[in-house]
Order: C-alpha cells, then sequence, then structure tokens
DNA sequence: ATGGGCCATGCAGGATTTGCATTGGACCAG
DNA sequence: CTGGTCCAATGCAAATCCTGCATGGCCCAT
C-alpha cells in the first residue's frame, strides 16, 4: 500500500471525478483509475459508487477517508516536524512553482529576498497540477502560484497560509500589429493559440468562454503547454492567445487586445503550511509577506 | 512511500537487527536494507544510527517511531473497522497459520469449531515469520501460532488477544530402533536434522542448546525448512531432530528421545486484534476458548 | 438516435524491487 | 595485534509492478 494511493483518493473524494483527480496528481487518468482499485483491493471493499456520476463514496468510502486523511496527516506532519527541527541543518528552502513563474517572478522574488534571508534553495518546477500536488504531499516548504478569485480553488490549499504576492491578470494577446478580427465572427473565427487539456491555465480560458456565452468566435490554431511557448508561437504570428500579464515582459513582440470582458484577474500567492516551521522558512515568509 | 517501508521501520525499531527484522518481515535482508534506506530518502534524514551493533535509532528515528506507529494503527484500524462492519456481508473468516499447524492441529481445529460456527474461510499458510507478518498486517483476523514461554516472543503479539488451544512440546525423535549415541560426545557427535536458519523453530533449537552448555555433540546432517519434512527426514534414518509433538502423528516412524533437558514447553495459541470485529469472528474466538 | 464526457482495460515499454552473492566494517576472543 | 564471526551495504540480473497510450463500453443530455 503506496501512501500516495491514500492521497490520490482523498483528492477524488474531493473533487468527485476520476480525470481532474488524475490531473491535479500529475498522472493519467488510466494509471489513476488503477490507483483507486488498488486501494479497494488493499481495503477489501468498494470504496466508490459504480456508475455513477458525478462519483459518490460509498459508506465505507467515506469512513475510510476520515480515517485515511488523519493518518496521512499524523504521518505527514510528523515528517515535516523531523524537518523542520533540522532545518538549521539542512538550511536548504525547497520551493515549489509552475514554469510560468519560474521564468517571470521567480527572478524578482529571488532579488527580493535574497539579501534578508540566508539560506540555499532548492526548486520544484512543473504544471500548476504537478508542483501542487508535490507541495501538498510535502515534497516543498513553499509553493508559488497563480490563484484567480473568479474560480473556486482547490479546497487543500484553502487551509494554507496563503500570502498575495502581487495582482495579474489573463488577458490576450497578439502579434504587434496584427489583429485577426478578434473577437471573430461565425464567419470568420480568429485562430486561438490554446492552453493544452491539462494545463491550469486551460480552465481560466475556459470560464472566460463561458462568461461570454458565444462572443467569441475562435478555431483553435496550435495548442501549447507552457506559457512561454506559448507567447513565442503568438509572437510569431499564428493567432491570438491569452497569457498572465507578469509573463509578458517589454520587447516580446505582443501586445494585449483590450476589452475588460475577455479579462481574468489572478493573484499570484505564496502557500505554506499552518504548522510550525523553521526560523529559516519563518524569515523567508517574512520577506515574503513585507 | 509504501506503509510496508514503516512495517519495516517499526520492526526494526523493535527487534534492533536487520537480519532478524527482515526474516520476521519475510524479506531478504538486503531488501530490508533498502527499504529503510528508501524510508530514510523520504524522510529526509537517518533514521538509524549507522555503524552501531546493535541497531539505535537517531533521535529522528525516535520522533519518527512514534508518528510512524500512530498514523500505521490510525490507517489500518480504520480499514479493519470497515471490514468488521461488513462482516456479514462478507462472512469469510481470513485465518493464518504456520504449515506445520496447517498440518496437524488446523483439522482439529476446524473439526472443533465447524458445526458451532456457520462461516467460509481462507487461510494463509507459509513460514511463522510470513504469517506473523501478515497477521499483523492485517492480512488476517486469526493468527495460529507456536508460543514458547520459555523464549520472548515478539512484543506486537503481546497487545493482542490470545488464548491458548492447547500445550505441546518441542523434543528431539529419531528413527524408530536408532539411537545416534545421543545426546553424543566430542568423538561421536550424533548427526542432527536442523532447521534452516530462517525458521523459528531453529531459535528454540538454539535456545535448548544454550540451556545445556556444551552437552549436546552433534554435527550438522541436514537442514530443512518444515517441521514435516524434517520428520520425512528422521524417520528415514539421517539422525536426530526436534519436532514439536503435536506434528507427530502415531505411526510417522519416529520416537522421542527422552530427557526432560532436551525438551522445551510449547503452546499453541490464537491471536486476534482487540478491536472490535464482527459476530461471526466473536463467535469463532469463543469456540476457540471453549 | 447520437454525440460527448467519463471510467475501465489490453498491451507494451520502462521504472522499481527483489534475491543472491559478495564486500567492507565492527566487534570479540585469544 | 590477529583471525574469526556477525552484520549491514552494494553490484547485478531477473522478476515484478507501474505507467501511458489507445480503445472500448457506459451513461446522460441534446
Amino acid at each position: 500500500m503506496d501512501i500516495r494511493w491514500l492521497q490520490d483518493f482523498l483528492a477524488l473524494a474531493e473533487l468527485r471525478n476520476f480525470t481532474r483527480a488524475a490531473e491535479f496528481r500529475a498522472l493519467s487518468q488510466a494509471a489513476f483509475s488503477r490507483r483507486i482499485q488498488s486501494l479497494e483491493h488493499w481495503v477489501g471493499t468498494a470504496l466508490v459508487v459504480k456508475g455513477s456520476q458525478p462519483v459518490r463514496l460509498t459508506e465505507a468510502g467515506e469512513q475510510f477517508r476520515e480515517g485515511a486523511g488523519a493518518s496521512l496527516e499524523r504521518l505527514l506532519e510528523t515528517r515535516a516536524a523531523i524537518r523542520g527541527s533540522q532545518f538549521e541543518v539542512m538550511s536548504q528552502i525547497r520551493l515549489a512553482m509552475p514554469n510560468v513563474l519560474a521564468r517571470s517572478d521567480f527572478r524578482r522574488i529571488l532579488a527580493a529576498i535574497g539579501p534578508k534571508v540566508q539560506s540555499s534553495f532548492s526548486v520544484i518546477v512543473g504544471t500548476t497540477a504537478e508542483v501542487t500536488a508535490r507541495y501538498l504531499a510535502g515534497d516543498a516548504d513553499i509553493l508559488l502560484a497563480h490563484d484567480c478569485p473568479a474560480l473556486p480553488s482547490h479546497e487543500a490549499l484553502a487551509t494554507q497560509d496563503r500570502v498575495v504576492l502581487r495582482e495579474d491578470r489573463f488577458l490576450p494577446y497578439v502579434a504587434q500589429g496584427r489583429d485577426f478580427g478578434f473577437p471573430g465572427s461565425a464567419k470568420a473565427p480568429f485562430p486561438l493559440i490554446a492552453y493544452a487539456q491539462r494545463a491550469y491555465f486551460a480552465r481560466l480560458f475556459e470560464h472566460v468562454l463561458e462568461r461570454n456565452g458565444g462572443a467569441l468566435a475562435y478555431r483553435l490554431s496550435v495548442q501549447c503547454d507552457m506559457s512561454d511557448v506559448l507567447k513565442e508561437v503568438i509572437a510569431a504570428g499564428h493567432g491570438v492567445g491569452w497569457l498572465p500579464e507578469s509573463a509578458v515582459e517589454p520587447g516580446a513582440g505582443v501586445v494585449a487586445l483590450g476589452g475588460a470582458e475577455w479579462e481574468l484577474p489572478l493573484e499570484i500567492c505564496a502557500y505554506r503550511p499552518r504548522r510550525a516551521a523553521g526560523p529559516k522558512l519563518d524569515a523567508l515568509w517574512a520577506a515574503l509577506r513585507g
């Protein structure tokens, strides 16, 4: 029995959807499904109700959720406590952040805290889902991530200490001098540079779509995983794509398309567990607040 | 992180010896050693002190032992509770027992409880170490095993409900009509049919040896894993070997060698967890007591 | 009906784990 | 100091387990 199975199950219990939970746990849906099966086999009972949408837990599942959650919490806190007490020795703070922040804001963050906090770092970078999962699994002390106040964020993050580092915006960009007839029409849809299905920003874009009914008429042009790649594709003139403002440095060759209705507010946040940490981490946290 | 690593670590903390703990966990010493390393890597700290005999835990190790133990207990109890509440549905009692009991006492046990308890069974058979480990891991509801009052038994079993099914003895046997000059002399040691290193009974024999100083002069003749095999080898006239009396049915072609000093008292016991179980299990337990 | 979203499963490639055999170190008796 | 014994770590090959991809079957909403 791997405790990752427990974490999978808890994510499933919360998100009530195999595909989303798999995504969140940074795993294929197939592998995720089998992990849940393995867990059910280990427990000896079905934990989720078959053929039900959205996913519901069986009675045993509810019972197990509580016990497994408490058990897991105890274990991870034990580990965190041990790591915390060894903090001065190892004096390495583990940061997790999605690619886009690593490429834009990390330098600023480093500059801000560098002189105040003396410590070595290790940095975990990946997709938003990946780094969030790893942070929650205890693989990192601090998580940096975008958060969209307009969208429900993951419940597990609601229990963390949180500080807003700065405001950001999610809005459409296009290559300098181009236009593509945005926001498009049924006859002449604009070409969209979209995020791959699994990306966090893909959900933000979907939210923009929903909010505007059919006012956006697009055709899919390119799909990218990372904001940086997407930005390059936009700059190369392939179409319109949404980016966080923070990812667009001057001279990138892309310009924003106006219109508040196409825009979503974002926050760049730092998270850390509520439990006690070491002095170095406290100092870093204070620096982030200030 | 596999929770088996936690169980390994807890066994190690208790037995303070990699080899013994590996044996108890039914694993090679090499694999066991690596699992501990994996766990240490997961926690992020050394848990056991290097180069120390017997094994000692680091401070972090002690701390982790407590947390991991509590976490594991919570998890396994949750599972057990779920299984317990589903007992009437599945109505299958899972018995674990070492080979020797499966071949001798199980029939009697079955006969004794069969009419009183209506339930289907599943039976796990293996070496004593294996089935004990599996029982403690929650893979069985009841464990049947030999216990020697003269030897310290495993601590983890001390916390279980326990009932003595009957008395037994561990004593030397030889082929009918043979003798081999037992207990032997330096010039003419008797040939010993011994248990393989890993077997539980091998430890009992070692205890007999220690108790008698150098009074036993033997030379190793054959080594066997299982009592039944050993019995056959004795009957074939290859030498003297220790057996539990219960394993020797009439007409087996072997006879006991007298002398209380070569003998060890044994109990055949049943164990079950202290936590609440289902009605079927309670009925079976009552039948075992009576 | 039919299309789309969702979970289960066959399969092949790949990562991890295991046991065996061996090495290197600590401890002990002489 | 020395040889022997007990113990844990490690190289290596085999086996096991896990993963992702592609696909199939199911249910629900249109």
